[in-house]
DNA sequence: TCACATATCTTGTCTCGTATATGACGCATG
DNA sequence: CATGCGTCATATACGAGACAAGATATGTGA
């Protein structure tokens, strides 16, 4: 995403870091082949930092590799979309109940909605608003809990940059945001958990209604 | 685990397969370094696919991998352990439940718990008992949600490496994991989902009881 | 005993060779 | 003449080994 703050990244991060901004950002769509040598060219690098960063990748889910074939953006669909938001309301409300439960600071998801209010292009706005969701379950205590919320809202992003056309309903967001905090804020646990619930389980019935499945995305076997 | 099937499998899988193997029989103990020529010379291959295989295991969680430091085997402590079963809890009786409601078939799983009863050592029965629980939530048809539990059980193997000596009782895991697909045959989703939550709860109460938590263990950063 | 220089070990990166898959072309055949 | 199949060329990823950069451990001097 951003560079990062003082220590030099490694070749590899630095390539992490760009393809993954350059796909949750829609530049590199679903689909697209991610050939090895054309990326390291394009970095400046060798073809080592490339494979070790599409692999790092390929195991959040952003891309799919095939033996001997390469790498491409993964396709979305509306399954995989259902899939992704699916887990996220497993797991997100309770790590805001956590937060809210445990008393943690929330300063960090104001100044995030702040921002986002004051962003005037919706890439800003997105950036912003995964900052705020970060910023509500980043306390929640549990840090394995953390890290897959990370990987869910990498996913999420994915998707959103197919959905997003549906959704220009950005007041909306902001709205809802504000609700959550609030309650949090209040202490109210079960209500700020229980609006996270309703903000995520609305967003994906607008932007991905049912009935329209595609035929599934392939998720990596791991067995 | 086992070798592939048909297709010959690249350097990079057999060494993952090997070395996830290592860990999670316990031959690789927490903490051991693992040194990339050290490995490659043992498995007989270059550097390459051992960096590659360690990179993705450090995705999973189950080797930590610092800059110019190398990777070890991820050290497991109470903390940890509560974080990982904290998170399966979230998930794992729900997959089960949405399991039972779609109606899946479940031979798997009982072949699974007869190959438990039957093995004859500890290491046969652990494994058994892994496709037993895999068995219940790999239909739940969300290959999303099921991926995550692949990763949890993985992690949850490492932490019983540790915490197994204080958990012979393995006549209870045998009872309760009979009551749990007696009632998901039975098609009661949400009496299967309890007994599977009361399962993997009583576990980790009697294998990592309360009190003596321990510093934190690092979780790799993602931000 | 401590500070500093150096030796050694380990990882990070690069370059080149090999293995595999995919697509095009040509030929045989209905 | 159209079509299906086998062969080959090319592109791409996979893997090996050499080199460079950084970190840790050791030894030496004050």
């Amino acid at each position: 995403m951003d560079i990062a703050p003082s220590p030099i990244p490694s070749r590899t991060q630095y390539v992490l870091e760009a393809v993954k901004h350059a796909i949750l950002t829609g530049r590199l769509r679903p689909g697209q082949a991610l050939v090895e040598a054309e990326l390291a060219a394009q970095f400046g690098v060798s073809k080592t930092p490339v494979r070790e960063a599409l692999k790092t990748l390929a195991g959040r889910g952003l891309v799919v590799m095939s033996e001997y074939k390469g790498a491409t953006v993964r396709t979305v669909d509306t399954a995989m979309a259902h899939s992704v938001y699916d887990v996220r309301l497993l797991l997100e409300p309770e790590a805001l109940r956590r937060t809210v439960t445990a008393g943690a600071a929330l300063e960090t998801a104001g100044a995030a909605l702040e921002r986002s209010d004051a962003a005037a292009d919706p890439a800003g706005r997105s950036l912003a608003n995964r900052d705020f969701h970060r910023a509500l379950y980043l306390p929640c205590g549990n840090p394995l809990l953390t890290r897959m919320l990370d990987e869910l809202r990498d996913q999420a992003a994915l998707v959103s940059a197919i959905g997003r056309q549906a959704v220009p309903s950005w007041e909306r967001e902001a709205r809802e945001h504000r609700e959550i905090l609030a309650r949090a804020l209040d202490g109210d646990a079960d209500g700020a958990a229980s609006a996270l619930h309703d903000h995520i389980a609305s967003f994906v019935q607008r932007a991905f209604p049912d009935g329209e499945r595609h035929p599934t995305a392939p998720v990596a076997d791991r067995e």
